[in-house]
DNA sequence: ATACAATATTTGTATATACAACTATAAAAT
DNA sequence: ATTTTATAGTTGTATATACAAATATTGTAT
């Protein structure tokens, strides 16, 4: 590589491009819904557990999803993801039960402040969400979403081999 | 939103999406760059500090890049650069020196050390970057680096505005 | 039934991230 | 020239991230 542009590099990474990608768009997520006091992770592991949570009351048994299965959906390690309900635990916002079941398993569950959050803050990431996707061509914004979700499929699978 | 599924709301957000890839892709990086000792974000400074040099010495009469050219490339708050290159700085892979101009400026440079590991670690970027390319199928893989690309600069403007 | 293996979550440690506030320096205004 | 304003970078604080190791519990094998 003696003589390679290192930026050329640089710009068909696709880690740093997606990490730029992320940290860009977090920015304005956070900005957006700074009113309501959660930012865009926080609100989205909120969405996560109410939409799992609806999955399973119509499929399985079980009401409420498990640590293990939010971090699951996230893409996020579940320690990475304990911490975090453990600060989403402190604002009252959800609570962690151990099942009837198991003293290992701990079932997770929007709480009505919880709830009552995430209506709140609904309205401004919509603002947000058909802002950027107004600014972003419609068509590049569903194919972002939609290739980064093909992309998201096929390194999971990629990450089971390794 | 009464009835809606929240699932579909986490499917459909942008930010979330782009976090989970961001995430994804780092862990594969950074597996694949853990015999170097560094990861995909330390790599991608020092490919940006070395790319940035390069530019500047055919454009300018400045040599180097400083702090803010490198953070605004990264799209890095430079509170979060300043913190990574202390980082790089005591591993004695990058030198932080004023300007001959100014005491206020600083300019970054690689060591030789710094240059040398790089150069190592680029045969481990360009195996992960082939394999991921072709698990991704190319034309995904370049639409996703390309629209990534597009976007950043959309939202990079889009932030000045606000 | 007891020992062993597997599983679910948490904690230790290190790095990444950004906003706000701060320090130091340079530039502009008077 | 001195005061004021703007700029470059660092530090305070809080959250995010993940690997490795620890803890606690459940399941399996003998």
């Amino acid at each position: 590589m003696s003589e390679t542009q290192f930026l050329d590099i640089i710009d068909s990474c696709l880690a740093t491009s997606s990490r730029i990608l992320a940290r860009n768009i977090t920015r304005i997520y956070d900005a957006a819904l700074q009113p309501i006091g959660l930012n865009i992770n926080q609100l989205g592991i909120l969405l996560t557990i109410q939409g799992l949570s609806q999955e399973l009351s119509t499929q399985t048994l079980t009401e409420y999803p498990k640590v293990s299965l939010i971090a699951l959906k996230l893409g996020m390690d579940v320690s990475t993801l304990s911490r975090n309900l453990r600060n989403l635990e402190s604002q009252r916002l959800i609570t962690l039960e151990n099942t009837p079941e198991s003293r290992r398993v701990k079932e997770v569950r929007l709480t009505k402040n919880g709830l009552e959050k995430v209506m709140n803050a609904f309205p401004l990431w919509q603002e947000i969400h058909d802002k950027l996707k107004s600014e972003l061509k419609d068509s590049v914004f569903q194919a972002l979403v939609g290739q980064i979700y093909d992309a998201n499929h096929v390194i999971s699978n990629l990450m089971e081999e390794m």
